[in-house]
RNA sequence: CGGAAUGUCGCCUAGUGGCUAUGGCGCUUGCUUUGGGAGCAAGAUAUCGGAGGUUCGAGUCCUCUCAUUCCGACCA
């Protein structure tokens, strides 16, 4: 490609909405514009880093099997209606009438569309195990698009489903995804960790999610240096510490002004973890069938050293949504805020127990009484409701696993692979017959790769303070050619040379400086940059560099300069062969 | 969806009620230059996001609206 055909000029300076460096040299470089809020275009050189990135996933794809097939954006409504998601999901799935007023949404993803193939193609045991994947527009009406690609309303996703006889077959696909996930990421060159994950709307059971750590990641990940352990902080586990001693006879004390634990401990001068916090949450139930809402209000009840993680909680709930109560819901409930638990109200709210209170005794609650407390609570004696694990993993807590401490961390979500089990074969009727001549529901797995997203947090992990250096493997061309002399039939010539030897070339061919030229290609950062000057022509030669090494300089001769790039190439394409992550899932 | 901010040429930016709206980059033309975002000269490009209002006078003040960004809620 010439420079001086191209359609994208860089720019000198940032765009004021590049709020992120990677973000930022992509804008510059020209690799991306913005047309609107989480909406954008790809510009040629974006795109043909897109499509490097999409080669990498076709391949891996290709090799556990998987069939590419291409699914509509625009569904009819039906589909979404059998599974209640149409329902349960809320404004963040755009929603319109078609010109005969039938309800059509736009796919944000396609477990729906891919079940309803599936009933349709697959009927006996002899056509599993199956497995389809596309590469495809998935819009998703976010409420708050942010960090360029990172966080987009319209984006490009491989995702792809599995179908199979039953839970071994899952396994194995599932597994085998968890291996190339790690393969694709590091053939692309991003480093990711796995971590345990919630499944939220999928509604699947195990699920994991890939994820580049950054300080611009919005996902918050604990992981554990000693063992190993690593999960989003939404269902991460901890080791908690319990007090147990003999249960005491409850009592009530006058607790004038004391609303919150601090002020109460400070009080009985007692420790935070002697008291049991309540926390009032609505949450928020849809009829998967009918799309009827109901609200109830929800008491937490954890201990006072811990907090609650709402994600866990929800999950223990099985709730669509849930929200802090206003206090007029609190006290439509006979519960005074400050003084409120769980005690005497086990009819008017559902009663959620962290096991932290649950195994521990004489805490401190309120006694829903203004300006009480109750000395000596104990579950099970005062109070009854669900037990569950619904406290917040911190930073410095301790691994459930090993007993070390547990780190926080932020991260981008990459990737993620979900169990669906059949959540969606029951609900859209995608059943076939087994060997055993019953009809059963086929047992489905999701995966997905957020295809612009890795490129934007490639474009974050590789970049210096001159533009970016991506990965040879996905970088948009592999050499950029700068011919700084006026001559122009000598550059001409290489250029085709290159060229006719099968080399990704960009040659600036521009009646610019020297300096622009330079500025842009390490803007660009193609990963090996080529310069012939008068000087070096002379000499017979060229002067090869590394973007990745800007201040070492190669001398290459101009006899053997295309087979010497070929190599060069090559030995890039090699250490991203030989860096291929191998990691394999255990069960 | 709550809170905040910002909209002036393709990008960055000046502007604090008063003449024909700054400057830089980029763009066009000519000459010079050609190893790190060149120099000189001449040009073109802005209904100051939109609508309404206050005022003798509005880019500037007010109201509404649209858009974008940031913080939070949310998020595969």
């Amino acid at each position: 490609m010439r420079m001086s055909k191209m359609f994208s000029q860089t720019l000198r300076e940032a765009p004021s909405a590049a709020d992120c460096k990677g973000y930022e040299f992509l804008l510059r470089a020209g690799f991306i514009r913005q047309m609107g809020a989480g909406i954008f275009s790809l510009l040629p050189l974006g795109y043909k880093s897109t499509a490097k990135i999409e080669g990498i996933i076709r391949e891996e794809m290709d090799s556990l099997d998987g069939q590419e097939i291409l699914m509509p954006l625009v569904n009819p409504a039906d589909i979404w209606k059998e599974t209640g998601r149409y329902y349960s999901i809320d404004k963040e799935m755009s929603r319109f009438n078609d010109r005969r007023g039938s309800d059509m949404v736009l796919a944000m993803t396609h477990e729906e569309d891919a079940t309803s193939l599936g009933r349709t193609e697959i009927n006996s045991y002899k056509k599993l195990p199956q497995l389809i994947y596309q590469i495809q527009t998935k819009w998703r009406d976010d409420a708050r698009p942010r960090a360029g690609l990172i966080r987009v309303r319209e984006f490009t996703m491989k995702d792809s489903y599995s179908f199979d006889r039953d839970q071994a077959g899952l396994d194995e696909q599932y597994k085998k995804h968890y291996a190339s996930y790690f393969r694709i990421f590091s053939k692309a060159g991003l480093p990711v960790i796995v971590v345990g994950a919630d499944s939220g709307m999928m509604g699947g059971k195990v699920s994991h999610e890939y994820m580049y750590l950054s300080p611009i990641g919005e996902d918050t990940i604990m992981t554990c240096e000693h063992c190993g352990y690593t999960a989003n902080k939404q269902v991460a586990k901890f080791q908690k510490k319990y007090y147990k001693e003999e249960a005491k006879v409850i009592e009530k004390i006058a607790t004038p002004d004391c609303k919150t634990i601090v002020d109460l401990c400070n009080l009985l001068n007692i420790e935070t973890h002697q008291c049991a916090k309540a926390v009032f949450m609505m949450a928020t139930f849809i009829n998967d069938k009918s799309g009827e809402e109901e609200e109830k209000l929800v008491v937490a009840q954890i201990r006072g050293d811990l907090d609650i993680e709402e994600n866990k909680l929800q999950n223990i709930l099985k709730a669509n949504s849930i929200r802090p109560a206003h206090e007029e819901e609190i006290r439509a409930a006979g519960i005074v805020p400050g003084f409120g638990s769980a005690i005497g109200c086990s009819d008017k709210a559902i009663i959620i127990v962290d096991d932290s209170v649950a195994k521990s005794n004489n805490l401190v609650a309120g006694a829903n009484e203004e300006g009480y407390h109750l000395l000596n609570t104990n579950f099970k004696v005062d109070y009854t409701g669900k037990v569950a694990d619904i406290a917040s993993a911190k930073n410095g807590y301790t691994c459930s696993v090993c007993n070390h401490e547990l780190k926080v961390s932020k991260g981008v979500e990459v990737g993620n692979i979900f169990q669906l089990g059949t959540r969606y074969s029951e609900a859209m009727n995608c059943y076939f017959t087994d060997i055993d001549g019953k009809s059963k529901p086929v047992v489905m797995g999701s995966y997905g790769i957020g295809v612009g997203r890795l490129l934007a947090t490639l474009a974050e992990e590789y970049n210096d303070e001159r533009g970016l250096s991506l990965p040879i493997s996905v970088a948009p061309y592999q050499v950029h050619f700068l011919s700084l002399m006026k001559d122009k039939e000598i550059g001409e010539k290489i250029y085709t040379d290159l060229m006719a030897a099968g080399i990704e070339v960009l040659y600036d061919d521009r009646k610019e400086s020297a300096g622009v030229k330079f500025a842009d290609a390490d803007l660009i950062g193609l990963p090996i940059r080529i310069t012939l000057g008068n000087k070096s022509y002379i000499e017979g030669s060229a002067e090869v560099k590394l973007r990745s090494n800007l201040d070492e300089t190669f001398n290459y001769s101009l006899d053997t300069l295309v087979d010497d790039v070929k190599k060069e190439v090559k030995k890039l394409q090699d250490e991203i062969t030989n860096n291929i992550v191998h990691k394999e899932l255990e069960i």
